[in-house]
RNA sequence: GCCCAGGUGGUGGAAUUGGUAGACACAAGGGACUUAAAAUCCCUCGAAGGCAACUUCGUGCCGGUUCAAGUCCGGCUCUGGGCACCA
């Protein structure tokens, strides 16, 4: 019985022994290192199947770089920061700082469960004054370069809770706890000059060869650079004027109309003498303004009265203000070229404006009654422009608007300055000082870190540092008269765009150490592709500044990055009294003869596939698996279910499989001992094509892992390296020569393994080789390259490229050798006179083709 | 709406550079062992015809390039992620 295969037990006692020999705490050293990094999470409460899939990877590739012979970093810690510790503290009554620590301590636990290879010297926790109180003092200096300043800017005011509403906050314009109708509000907020940036952020992705493109695209297309002209266009009878910005300036000639955004300073000011338009302009204030919904919005507009003045035709074009043109972006203004812009085009066909097109092409039929022609072309009803193609019109209209209406030639970005503040407790207050006569001023290094006021009482409506009344009254570090304390925190960004660096240099007299120059940057990076633009891009350009100030070395903070796809599961919700959805936990489901209901009997409807959150509380809880199978099953499975960068759809009846494999090698492996034979000289073809095998399954499985971070693919190669062991192996009846494979097979597969499942085949190695843990030596396996050719290979034979027939003949055949056995070939006969035959392609050793007439 | 992915058997997936589609698993069905069940082991498993050899069709849809297309090109469609205060 005692050698039965009991998960709980051995990994109880590997476990253990990794941290009683503090296997995995690292400090710099002579070997070569490796930084392996997966992106700390959020201390929800417990540990989800999206977790376990991106620690999974993060430790295969830590422990398979670690047998290979590096220094490996792998360290862990908690971004603790954030809305639902707050969420929390309202509906249980408790202190955001207790509920998270509780927290921590949970999924800390759950993580050694798991058996990850982690650092816990170096354990972070953002919400700690060790840690934020440099990410304080890094703020300071931003400050001190001016590349941090204040703007008023629109919040989500709920006017119930008397609080300010992230966006996932508000439900269809509507306050998620309070029902209340959703105000925007504007109000002075901090900004980082990440624009300053642009050019360098999108420059500098070049070097990251391997970073996926996917994620690369994704931040060339946020970052959004397009080059153009900005231009005035004069307002008739009046002396006012607007400036516009267009990329497409060759689309000149067909300029009809002109749009401004509501918030346009012209919009403002018509609206103080004519009410219909300052009805519209209120209309759009409290719209959502999040890209996706101006996107969808039905496209509306006024017509101002006014006309503006064409700076090439001399035409006057009415002038509208539009609810679909941004203020943020370019000018916030634009001239609309119905015939050559689909949005242009969808807003002139409803208020009648004139289509005029200016742009063919030879190859294309555009038709603009039916939508607008984007394409690039020749240009026409263009006057003395007429013939030239893009980049002739462009320069050719660029320069006379350089004359004639005060043009420039300008670049422009997408991307938009980081706003920081938040009006949130739950938070890193931001390290300013209000004082009546010194403005703004930040609290000097002596001063820091400005902790968080402890919490009393904790009310429904919603927390913010505004209300500690004690905690803002202070004294101004210039003028030392009394002064107000900053009540804003800091986006939780702020916090996860530098761990990465105090992970490899954790100290209390700076921000990083020293030793960080010998980690970073990051080898390897892992998170979830929901992350790819905004925390990634964040992160790199904290990196730079990071490097202005003289803190690190490196440019670019992760050399290589693997997005991993998302855990989906079905989520499931019933409709309450007021038709809202509500969602319902998928454990708390039973299936009833009407369907689907809740444990009290409410109607569940199912919502489909979605990514695993809180809020569609869609989880799957890792912790009940790990009692039923133990942690290297969950390990195997999640990596063996999916490519580890695509997303992975949950489904609980799989998971069966892994179990029982790994039960499998258990029996296969417990009744042999290794015996030390030495390698004969001479092997039999059966033999010899056994270790062939072993080999090639270790060259595919070395490269997946290195190069193709490819991790369900090695292991389905291991287990067809099992299936392939003969019968009379596992019996007494073995030769010598027999023996010797087969105990390099094991060998082989067990070390494969170790990185997915490191508890079981430590403890079948031991086993295997009557040795204590210490002892064993877990190096990975050595790779034969004289063991990698094969005598004889199988060639497939296709007519007209379908398959008719294989041959089995010796490696390396020329054409001439084997295009008479081809045709010759029983099946092939059939489909082939040789009088036919036009062509023939061969591909050495693998294909041959015979084309007929 | 925009940007980025993905779609292959009943299911998850494999096919790495254009060269044998369905590896490896799950589920299902059949069998062995057992008094019985569980566990374990063996067999079958894309569709149709033959019921063997083999043939035809088949990788979301429509079209193209090629001796050869899951893979490349053009157009669609559906699903997922992101869209700046969820992290």
């Amino acid at each position: 019985m005692a050698d039965e295969y009991n998960p709980q037990v051995i990994e109880k006692c590997l476990q253990r022994f990794w941290e009683e020999n503090r296997s995995y705490v690292v400090k710099a050293n002579n070997c070569p290192k490796y930084y392996c990094l997966s992106m700390f999470p959020y201390p929800s409460g417990k540990l989800h199947m999206g977790h376990v899939r991106n620690y999974t990877i993060g430790d295969v590739i830590s422990r398979f770089k670690r047998m290979n012979g590096f220094n490996v970093l792998q360290p862990m810690g908690w971004d603790a920061f954030g809305l639902p510790a707050e969420n929390a503290a309202i509906e249980n009554n408790v202190a955001p700082g207790l509920w998270t620590e509780k927290n921590i301590a949970h999924m800390k636990e759950q993580f050694k469960r798991l058996g990850y290879s982690y650092d816990w010297d170096r354990e972070i926790n953002t919400s700690d004054p060790k840690y934020f109180k440099w990410e304080q003092w890094f703020f300071t200096k931003l400050l001190e370069k001016g590349l941090v300043y204040r703007k008023k800017s629109e919040v989500n005011w709920d006017p119930v809770d008397e609080t300010v509403l992230a966006n996932e906050q508000v439900v269809d314009g509507k306050g998620w706890r309070s029902g209340a109708l959703i105000e925007k509000r504007k109000i002075d907020q901090y900004f980082l000059k990440i624009t300053n940036y642009c050019e360098d952020l999108l420059e500098s992705l070049i070097e990251l060869e391997n970073w996926p493109t996917q994620v690369k695209l994704m931040q060339e297309n946020w970052i959004g650079k397009s080059n153009g002209v900005s231009f005035e266009f004069k307002i008739s009878e009046s002396k006012d004027y607007f400036r516009v910005f267009t990329t497409r300036p060759d689309t000149i000639f067909g300029a009809t109309y002109c749009a401004l955004a509501a918030e346009h300073p012209i919009s403002l000011k018509l609206a103080k003498e004519n009410s219909a338009i300052a009805k519209f302009i209120d209309a759009q204030k409290n719209l959502d303004k999040t890209a996706a919904s101006i996107a969808k919005l039905e496209k509306e507009g006024i017509d101002t009265g006014l006309k503006a003045i064409h700076p090439l035709t001399q035409e006057l074009l009415p002038i509208w203000i539009a609810n679909f043109i941004l203020m943020d972006y370019g000018e916030g203004a634009v001239m609309c070229v119905p015939a050559h812009d689909q949005r242009d085009w969808e807003f002139a066909s409803k208020y009648g404006l004139k289509i005029t097109q200016v742009i063919t092409q030879d190859s294309i039929q555009a038709d603009i009654t039916m939508s607008a022609f984007e394409e690039k072309g020749i240009l026409i009803n263009s006057q003395e422009f007429n013939g030239l193609n893009f980049a002739e019109a462009f320069d050719a209209v660029s320069e006379i608007l350089k004359t004639n209406s005060s043009g420039k030639i300008e670049i422009n970005y997408k991307l938009r300055d980081w706003g920081i503040s938040r009006q949130r407790y739950w938070g890193c207050p931001i390290p300013v000082v209000h004082c009546k006569d010194c403005g703004i001023v930040p609290v000097p290094e002596s001063d820091l870190p400005v902790e968080l006021p402890k919490i009393e009482n904790i009310s429904t409506r919603g927390l913010n540092l505004n209300s500690f009344e004690d905690w803002k009254k202070t004294i101004c570090p210039k003028c030392k008269m009394p002064a107000e304390r900053e009540t804003d925190t800091f986006d939780t960004f702020f916090e996860s765009s530098w761990y990465f660096a105090r992970f490899a240099g954790p100290t209390n007299d700076g921000m990083i150490s020293e030793e960080s120059k010998y980690w970073l940057p990051v080898d390897q990076y892992i998170g979830g592709i929901e992350h790819a633009i905004l925390h990634l891009l964040y992160a790199r350009f904290f990196n730079k500044l990071m490097l202005e100030e003289g803190l690190i070395e490196n440019s670019e903070p992760f050399s290589k990055l693997l997005t991993q796809g998302m855990v989906l599961a079905d989520a499931y919700y019933y409709l309450n009294k007021d038709g809202n959805p509500v969602w319902v936990d998928r454990s708390k489901i039973l299936q009833s003869e009407a369907g689907l209901v809740t444990n009290d009997g409410q109607k569940v409807i199912k919502d489909g596939m979605s990514k695993m959150s809180k809020s569609k509380l869609n989880g799957v809880d890792p912790e009940e698996l790990i009692e039923k199978y133990g942690a290297d099953t969950i390990r195997l499975y999640t990596m063996f279910a999916a490519p580890a960068d695509q997303s992975l759809e949950w489904s609980d009846t799989s998971i069966e499989g892994s179990a029982r494999f790994i039960k499998r090698l258990w029996n296969l492996v417990i009744p042999i001992k290794y015996k030390n034979i030495q390698e004969p000289t001479e092997l039999t073809k059966n033999t010899k094509a056994l270790r062939y095998k072993i080999h090639k399954t270790l060259e595919k499985v070395t490269h997946d892992i290195n190069e193709r971070g490819s991790y369900n693919t090695p292991i389905a190669a291991v287990m067809e390296l099992i299936n392939a062991i003969p019968e009379n192996f596992k019996s007494q009846d073995v030769t010598q020569e027999e023996q010797f494979v087969f105990q390099e097979l094991i060998r082989y597969v067990l070390l494969m393994l170790h990185p997915f499942i490191p508890h079981v085949t430590l403890e079948l190695l031991s086993k295997f080789e009557e040795r204590n843990y210490e002892t064993i030596n877990i190096s990975w396996p050595e790779l034969k390259e004289e063991l990698l050719t094969l005598d004889e290979v199988e060639i497939v034979i296709q007519v007209n490229g379908k398959v008719r027939g294989k041959l089995v003949c010796k490696a390396g055949m020329e054409q001439r050798e084997i295009e008479p056995l081809a045709i010759e070939h029983e099946n092939v006969t059939k489909f082939v006179d040789s009088k036919n035959i036009v062509k023939v392609i061969y591909i050495k050793d693998k294909i041959i083709n015979l084309v007929l007439k």
